[in-house]
DNA sequence: TTTACTGCAAACCCTTTGCACAGTG
DNA sequence: CACTGTGCAAAGGGTTTGCAGTAAA
């Protein structure tokens, strides 16, 4: 981690290392909140999670990943490399792998227009099997 | 307008027509703050817009389609009714309308999940050309 | 006339920013 | 030591809510 950090050309500070700590654990669309709570022990600020996921996102070593409800969250890069999409529960936000997608014939069609650096998001959004037992 | 409002049991006020008329004519993927404007003769409250896209969207009148910059958008339901996703631009969000694609199996996973009232939502995004140009 | 709807203003929540201090390389 | 990163507090922007007045059916 912490190399991972100095290569990329950013400091190797704590709340750096305890952020990237929380997404080895923490399963795989974290939102600033979720980091937060993570961090407790350690006392991280919300504002430096939020200006870090910044700076990690710029370096490629988180991803972000709007899930429909409005709030930022991000995953670590590595675990997105396979370009793995969410089945989110409309209600209570459960998360679901999705097997891998083929996105390649839209992805070029985007090259085709003349658009570069493409990224894709894929959600799948219903209402789980619990949220819709009464 | 009037008629497809009195089916859903929704009054057929003012305010109501006024933010179809904008999506008549607006384009798909509409924001508060862009039907707030196209409403702006009739006046019409941006409470009383973020009020009435949440009953539309209850009615299935409208659909929230996300951008992938934090602020909702919606759609007129019959414009998204195939499914058509959208190309956006990072910077400038400049939207291309995409072709067709298949989620079938993708929401038949779903389905299998135990998920119900499935939805989905897709987007590519890039740098446009206008806005990769120095 | 009843109930749904609206405008206004204030509250809310997530996110961003300014500034002075602290820590890393 | 130079400079990036941090905590704190305040501001920002989009969205929601309470309440009293208005309009649709």
């Amino acid at each position: 981690m912490k190399s991972l950090l100095q290569k990329s050309g950013l400091k190797a500070t704590n709340s750096r290392l305890a952020i990237l700590a929380a997404f080895q654990k923490g399963g795989c669309a974290l939102s600033a909140e979720d980091i937060f709570k993570a961090c407790k022990i350690r006392k991280v600020d919300l504002a430096t999670i939020y200006r870090n996921l910044k700076s990690l996102e710029a370096k490629a070593i988180v991803r972000r990943s709007l899930l429909g409800d409005g709030i930022e969250r991000y995953e670590f890069f590595a675990e997105s490399r396979h370009h793995h999409h969410h089945l989110v529960c409309r209600q209570c936000r459960l998360l679901v792998k999705l097997p891998d997608c083929n996105m390649k014939s839209l992805e070029s069609f985007a090259e085709m227009n003349g658009f570069t650096n493409i990224n894709h998001q894929l959600e799948i959004i219903g209402t789980c099997k619990k949220c819709s037992s009464p």
